[in-house]
DNA sequence: CGGCATCTTGAGTTGGGTCAATGGTCGTGG
DNA sequence: CCACGACCATTGACCCAACTCAAGATGCCG
């Protein structure tokens, strides 16, 4: 497997209400089909890898817009900044899933993208994609779809937010996590948290205390088992009840 | 100006630290230097147009997708189905404004687009559209950036339900619409909301019940006169000070 | 071993939801 | 033209989930 962006079977079907409220689904896995020359010359653009301590930033909000960005290995976070205050993050990113699509449309990059553990990206040169969509249709195509899926993936967030109660919420997001982690062949159980409370309550729309307490509570009530950032998830069932069935049924 | 799309000047500049947070930037408005004859063939392409009844339905989620649509007159909500039980409001769109494109990525809708207003729109073919681009990378580009502009703004959308007080969200709501139209050339402080207080809450992720509470108050304050459906914004400066300084500052 | 960041837990407050009653507005048909 | 009824909006009383502030606990790294 020449480059990282020949990742198949990661279309993922996942199997909840929610599930499509933070699915995972942003991976940039090339349809089978498509013809040798053109994965040759994919592997041509998207030859350059770039590493990144823990805590470094890949792009900043505001500065040029140059590449789309698929994560090798590692863990990334991209934030929204409020100019007055704080930003919220607004996507985590693993292996095989892409992000830097909101430079397109002013050529400088809204969010900014933050490594949280030591990292590596295959930076793929937006102009010279371009280029190859020019000559294969498919793979146009293709890039219109990761982003279209982008958009359904942000409506999903953006119900989850109006919508669904903290805990719901967590549970969403555990086993949206769960499920990704999965599709890549990890244990669906067992994982650990790449981002701290803070990031995940920003992500959320919740406090850190918040997401503390709620991860308490599950553990009382036997559905998970946290330590800190490792989580082991006891009770599959229930916690996909969780975010079915929301109290105040809206 | 034979076809909807030529809506030039659109490009609005808005003002404020929340202008992106539901900024109306969905225009489809080529770019000058467009050449005539892809405006031609464009124009070929976009020929038809759909009328609709307020209230009725564009298309369904689940429904097949064929087209684009920009809204040529009237007004349009988009919203997502929960399973279990009702939708959330992902969207609304006027004059000059498209949607559609969550479609892209499954070849079915995955939202509900309805008309809150007798409405008309220019249909735009996806297929057509995807062919024409082949040879005129500009249009393919400005496609490009219509979809980034969607994800960009549905990030926007997901910092406003994630850190802002009800208040703020109204307030900024207000003068997105007030922006919306004023790019438009109507009035900005005078102008009719479309939607109901059941589907602003339910894209501001509020209560109905909220969101005429919040009004009464603005109205107390002398920030707005709001009567039913009407709005005349009194102290735009005021308004625009509630989205700016949050009182739990994130 | 200490210093620092992160996480947990507690106590008190509040924004917004829920439930319920009332009031306006508009379209329809007698 | 008015009266009815459906729909939408407003307002009040009460409640609870999540926030704030604050104090410890835990683990990490030099």
């Amino acid at each position: 497997m020449k480059t990282c962006i020949h990742v198949h079977k990661l279309e993922t079907i996942l199997p909840l209400t929610f599930s499509c409220a933070i699915c995972g689904m942003r991976q940039i896995c090339m349809p089978p089909f498509a013809p040798p020359e053109m994965l040759e010359k994919l592997d041509e653009i998207i030859s350059l890898r770039k590493r990144l301590k823990a805590g470094t930033v890949l792009y900043h909000s505001g500065s040029s817009f140059q590449a789309i960005y698929a994560v090798k290995t590692g863990f990334f976070k991209t934030e929204d900044v409020h100019e007055d205050g704080k930003g919220q993050v607004t996507g985590f990113y693993m292996m095989g899933e892409t992000f830097g699509f909101d430079g397109i449309d002013t050529n400088r990059y809204r969010s900014t993208s933050t490594a949280l553990e030591d990292s590596e990206v295959c930076v793929i040169p937006f102009g010279q994609i371009e280029g190859l969509t020019n000559e294969h249709l498919d793979l146009k195509h293709h890039f219109s779809k990761l982003m279209s899926r982008e958009i359904t993936h942000n409506h999903s967030v953006i119900m989850f937010l109006g919508s669904m109660t903290g805990e719901e919420r967590v549970a969403a997001f555990i086993l949206n996590l769960s499920q990704r982690y999965h599709a890549r062949e990890f244990s669906r159980s067992d994982f650990t948290l790449r981002m701290k409370r803070e990031e995940m309550g920003s992500y959320l729309g919740l406090k850190f205390e918040t997401i503390s307490r709620i991860f308490s509570k599950f553990q009382e009530e036997g559905l998970l088992e946290v330590h800190r950032k490792s989580i082991r998830i006891l009770d599959m069932e229930a916690l996909t009840q969780k975010v079915g069935h929301s109290p105040r049924h809206l």
